[in-house]
DNA sequence: GACCAGGCACATC
DNA sequence: GATGTGCATGGT
């Protein structure tokens, strides 16, 4: 039933909205600073932090390395949380340039597990920040779950309220084909259709979901 | 002017 | 282990 609900989900959801394209950025870089900057914010205020990098040429692993703390954070001040972002970005190059040669294109020939627990232990990255690196930056077949994800599986009665990180993950990854493409275009779904529809309320009029079975019509969040 | 946005670490109980 | 709080800009 779940995995039945899941896919009904998947192409409710492609039907009425498209396909997303995510993630914008250019480089596996870009990716991974998005990824960062997006944390509790809204990307288009990611946006102009990432043209600020640009315009000043320090999209670039040495570039990051080189700047200083403060200097990163007035660049990308406009996505809010700067000074703590400065650091988190730092840390992630740190990282990158300790472990890696400072190139993100070593990172392809390890172990998706291994990164996901070297992510993990960067301060600043938890797991959906780490997930989205892996599956978006790194083309690793990992479920990112988000607020808007815990959400809607909860609404729709595909996992109780309360479920942690890992239940959500795994309710997805145990359920789906293992397909980068397919999980890269269900979460980037999953957070379009939360935007527009599922807010607190106890219906979302209009969402392409609403009509499902099992549909919670009480506020539990 | 309130409220929200593609979280996370840390303090406190 | 659960809950609360700081971090901050820009759009609605």
């Amino acid at each position: 039933m779940t995995r039945e609900t899941l896919t009904e989900i998947y192409g409710l959801l492609h039907d009425f909205f498209g396909p997303q394209n995510w993630w914008p950025g250019e480089t596996r870089l870009e990716i991974m600073v998005g990824a960062i900057l997006t944390q509790n914010t809204n990307w288009t205020n990611v946006e102009k932090a990432i043209v600020n990098l640009k315009s000043a040429a320090c999209l670039k692993p040495e570039a990051l390395r080189r700047m200083d703390t403060a200097q990163l954070a007035q660049l990308i001040r406009p996505a809010g949380y700067y000074n703590l972002k400065a650091k988190r970005l730092k840390n992630l190059v740190d990282w990158l340039f300790d472990d890696y040669g400072g190139d993100p294109a070593n990172l392809e020939s390890v172990d998706t597990e291994q990164l996901r627990v070297e992510l993990l232990a960067i301060k600043g990255v938890g797991c959906e920040t780490a997930d989205s690196i892996l599956l978006y930056a790194l083309d690793r077949p990992v479920f990112v779950v988000d607020a808007y994800t815990a959400r809607i599986a909860i609404r729709h009665g595909l996992i109780e309220p309360g479920a942690d990180y890992e239940q959500l993950r795994l309710l997805f990854e145990s359920n789906l084909p293992d397909d980068v493409r397919f999980f890269n275009e269900y979460h980037a779904l999953l957070v379009r259709a939360g935007k527009e529809f599922c807010k607190t309320k106890a219906r979302c009029p209009g969402c392409p979901l609403e009509e499902l079975p099992h549909t919670l019509d009480f506020e539990y969040f």
